[in-house]
RNA sequence: GGGGACGUAGCUCAAUUGGUUAGAGUACCGGACUGUCGAUCCGGUGGUUGCGGGUUCGAUUCCCGUCGUCCUCGCCA
């Protein structure tokens, strides 16, 4: 038989039901609530897997000496060790909001295994304390069930994740955290080596380099639960080091790709959150995307596509729809099923302020009504033209019309957001309604207005989708990059590509992106050098397995779904880091702060 | 780096146009109570109004600065 002290646990807070009536049994737990009747006594015990009425009771046989006073003295907190015999609740006692709800406790012996001091917040489902106390406490913010539970549901989500991975013949490789910095993408984190004095490490901002050369070491198919690490201002879904689920694999094309992670992206989100994923995954090509939604992370829970109306403004007596054309832009609307009594002329306007926002001129509107369209531009539109309109957008009357006509790129991102926030207005962006989707075949290069200079979409070792055209510099805009997005309820939640593994070609495309042979050399050198070995065609992902989890939980960012979290500033309230080090500690890694000293 | 919101009792909030001793709920402490489950009832403690400065006879309130948290644009291959 298993050993066990006197005050350890029998059984947790969740378990105990009619079945265990009579036994003896011991929890350990929490004081959650504390019910004082005098003769009679009631505390809430909580573990993480439920609560248990612990009742005490001057009379019970075998109440060990001063337990009942003990008992009624508990606060708030107190972690103890309850001994008692489970008893059936009367039929009228049961409380049905608990799984333990049909026994009570009760008890014959008590000890306090830790004594709390007042909490400085209550440990409630629903949060009440402002977010920065939490932090500053996050170990009893961990307390509350909903933090517990998101936590919970991630372990299982990885779980799952790791053995589909593992039953696909992927292997689990770690890959360095001390490695070397690269002038591309975000900022570093930096670690000052001591060995090398003036010399730095940098911590991964995605183990991108180190799967590739897996592959081409031959290992086939890895994976890694990975920590990535990014010096860029914070937002509610970013935090200065995240996780990713990141994988690659040998001899595949984006088909293989796509399909397999559909496969673990399905099987981890069933058994780690129960939710079902509608399959298959559509899949857009990024101009598809950009046309149909106006974004390259389209949100499928709901329709609302833009309607292409530039051939009929050709036409149009409406001389913005007609000039935007004119002038090689577009005109493009949504229909907005039975919104027209829902917007007023101040909730259009708003709307109008709001596209303005992201470029748009302003934003034309209808109301499709009986007899035609009312509506700012209604009087352009009366009699056949109104509902030739009305054909074109497939609306019906009750509907909202609204029309952004501008360069193909205004309107789409106006029009786009105007989609997305009119859904958000109308309930449309359900939490619990999932859709994900693919878009592939990114552009290669993308005008990078501040530098004047072309740079890399995606990444830049993303294979380009014509291997015959390697001429980049004749039309960069023409190229498209094998990179792929998984998209889900229009977040991007994972990014990938087939990779080049050619080591010309990688050159080709680092020279027409003005990085220098030198410079390739000293960042890159010992990759372009690697794929000279026989370097095998592959690809993979990375999905960002914290957004992931708060998506499936329905929060808002990600902090929720991460046990020790920072603030916007990238600070850990609790540990206070970053913090001040020793002279000695700089004084031995021979670095010396410029920043200013705070004041003593 | 820019923009916005917030900061008052341990916690969540209130406080009239700038005006008496800054209030309430909850937590906490004490008391009563044998069936509660957010127990109830009675009583009590608890305040550098984030910090610094200014205007004023008088500042929680107005102004400037600063610190912190959150949201957001830029940024995040």
């Amino acid at each position: 038989m298993k050993q066990r002290s006197p005050w350890q646990r029998t059984h947790t807070c969740g378990e105990l039901n009619r079945e265990h009536v009579g036994t003896e049994v011991v929890l350990n737990g929490w004081i959650e609530n504390h019910r004082d009747h005098g003769q009679l006594v009631f505390v809430d015990l909580r573990d993480r897997h439920g609560v248990t009425q612990i009742v005490g009771h001057t009379e019970t046989d075998g109440i060990g000496e001063g337990v009942f006073e003990r008992l009624r003295k508990l606060g708030a907190e107190d972690c103890v060790s309850v001994t008692g015999r489970v008893r059936a609740r009367d039929a009228d006692k049961i409380n049905k909001n608990r799984a333990t709800g049909e026994i009570e406790l009760l008890v014959t012996g008590l000890v306090v295994l830790g004594e709390a001091a007042t909490p400085p917040f209550e440990i409630l489902d629903e949060a009440e304390a402002n977010e920065e106390l939490r932090m500053r406490y996050r170990y009893l913010d961990l307390r509350r069930r909903p933090l517990q539970e998101a936590l919970v549901k991630r372990a299982r989500f990885v779980t799952a994740i790791r053995n589909y991975l593992q039953d696909q013949r992927f292997v689990d490789i770690e890959t360095p955290i001390l490695t070397k910095s690269s002038p591309e993408g975000a900022r570093d984190y930096l670690v000052p080596s001591r060995v090398h004095p003036g010399k730095f490490y940098a911590l991964p901002q995605s183990p991108q380099i180190w799967k590739q050369l897996c592959m081409v070491a031959g290992l086939d198919r890895y994976y890694q639960i990975a920590r990535c690490f990014r010096d860029e201002d914070l937002r509610a879904d970013r935090q200065p080091e995240f996780t990713q689920i990141d994988l690659e694999m040998s001899f595949v094309e984006e088909h293989d790709v796509l399909d397999l992670v559909e496969g673990m992206v399905v099987h981890g989100m069933r058994e780690g959150f129960g939710v079902e994923l509608p399959q298959p995954f559509p899949r857009f090509d990024f101009e598809q995307a950009m046309a149909l939604y106006g974004s390259d992370k389209p949100d499928l829970r709901f329709g609302m596509e833009l309607i292409d109306l530039s051939e009929h403004a050709k036409t149009s007596a409406f001389k913005v729809f007609q000039g935007a054309v004119e002038t090689g832009g577009m005109v493009k609307g949504i229909a907005v099923e039975g919104a027209a009594d829902k917007y007023s002329r101040k909730n259009i306007d708003a709307l109008t302020a709001f596209s303005q926002g992201y470029g748009a001129k302003g934003l034309a509107w209808a109301k499709v009504t009986a007899n035609g369209v009312e509506g700012s531009i209604a009087r352009f539109y009366e009699g056949a033209a109104g509902q030739e309109l009305i054909a074109r957008m497939g609306a019906k009357p009750g509907d909202l019309l609204l029309f952004v006509a501008d360069q193909a790129k205004v309107v789409h991102k106006a029009l786009g957001e105007v989609r997305l926030k009119v859904a958000a207005e109308l309930g449309l962006r359900d939490p619990k309604k999932f859709r994900c989707c693919w878009v592939l075949n990114f552009p290669m290069f993308e005008w990078n207005e501040d530098r004047q200079r072309w740079q890399y979409a995606h990444n830049p070792f993303s294979a380009p989708v014509d291997w015959d055209n390697t001429d980049f510099e004749k039309d960069p805009e023409y190229h498209r990059s094998r990179a792929y997005d998984f998209v889900m309820n229009g977040w991007e939640l994972g990014s990938g590509s087939i990779r080049i593994h050619k080591p010309e070609l990688q050159k080709k495309v680092f020279q027409f992106l003005g990085i220098s042979e030198e410079e390739q050399q000293r960042n890159f050198g010992y990759m372009l050098e690697a794929y000279k070995y026989g370097g095998p065609p592959h690809g993979g992902i990375a999905l960002g397995l914290d957004r992931m989890c708060a998506l499936a939980l329905g929060r808002d960012g990600i902090r929720d779904v991460i046990a020790f979290p920072k603030t916007a500033m990238a600070v850990d309230l609790m540990a206070q880091a970053p913090n001040l080090v020793s002279a000695e500690q700089m004084a031995e890694l021979q670095i010396v702060s410029t920043a200013k000293k705070p004041d003593a």
